[in-house]
DNA sequence: AGCTATTTGTCCGGAAACGAACACCTTTCT
DNA sequence: AGAAAGGTGTTCGTTTCCGGACAAATAGCT
């Protein structure tokens, strides 16, 4: 059994550096203000991450994990030609962890770079989808993958600001098919 | 200097409450139920507070308090002829609150009840107000008393739960000049 | 460049929170 | 009514977190 303190802890120092980048970029922020505003000790701090870089790189992975078992889950759904529901499901799972993941979407640090990270998870996805699809384009493959997940990381920015309706899915599912026309 | 767990802790339990109390009623709510949605173990629970009632009484005492305060510190100008900006400026005040104050208005405990705590304070103070004003009334004082305690208490819970804006801020000050007509 | 203030990272003794176990009481089921 | 389940309140040995102090590194100032 484990010990309650060390999970929240951990929370509060997580939502304390996410409230944070909401107020002042990562380089800006001191391991003393983490802990003012998560109501920590500094030392505690130190007990858990060796620095602030690895508490950013820890959660950015993290949140590169979510992402990526929650669109290998749907994938295949995600793909197919009604995959509409599928997408509005996709982006009700991603919302409870929106917040979080749209400050972390802005944070560009050395090892750790959620854009940087969710776009490669993109890039792999529609390279793989292309490669095995029967429906060949006219298009160079290396330019349809760089479209495609700019355009899907573009939905995915849309979809947390705002919120996903039928028409944005559906949106979504006629520019799939327009790649291929 | 005292230690920062204690702040955290108290706040944690008494947060846990408030979200608890919006999802069942006061009776239904275990220390266990707090302790879990808290974060804290059951026995810091009773490290801190005797039993859920005197948790409960407390926050109660303290929010009461808040709006005492508040109301006597704005009182002068509040019953002024001129006080649609300063009622303005009192919900402003309250706002933050707003939140855990609606919550612990619908919870009605026997040594636990803000609505009551509140409704004496207004009571105390249209008394008041009324034996000192210059400007008498036809009606009984008693009555006035009564509907203006109700009105203001009504005001409240409307600010809170929506926005105070001009026109609600002059309605108020054109009603309260209607009662000496 | 030199001086000061701030931040970083580490260490430690003491305080607070922890889980687990306990007896006791109340509620629920049968 | 009697058994089972769940909530209360207390205790205690252990773990985690805390504040404070520290040297070293870094940033900001003149």
């Amino acid at each position: 059994m484990q010990d309650i303190r060390k999970v929240k802890t951990e929370r509060d120092i997580q939502t304390a550096l996410l409230k944070l980048l909401r107020e002042k970029t990562f380089d800006k922020i001191t391991i003393a203000d983490i802990c003012a505003t998560a109501l920590t000790g500094r030392s505690t701090f130190y007990d858990h991450y060796t620095d602030k870089y690895a508490l950013l790189e820890q959660m950015v992975a993290h949140y590169t994990d979510l992402f990526a078992r929650l669109m290998h889950d749907r994938l295949n759904v995600l793909m197919s030609e009604s995959g509409d529901k599928a997408l509005i499901a996709f982006y009700k799972r991603l919302q409870p962890q929106g917040q979080a993941i749209l400050t972390l979407l802005d944070v560009h640090e050395e090892n750790a770079d959620l854009t940087k990270n969710i776009k490669q998870e993109l890039k792999e996805e529609w390279t793989h989808y292309l490669d095995t699809s029967d429906r060949p384009s006219t298009l160079p493959r290396d330019f349809m993958v760089f479209l495609g997940t700019d355009v899907v990381m573009s939905f995915i920015r849309w979809s947390l600001t705002h919120t996903v309706d039928e028409a944005i899915a559906h949106f979504a599912g006629r520019f799939r098919q327009a790649m291929f026309e």
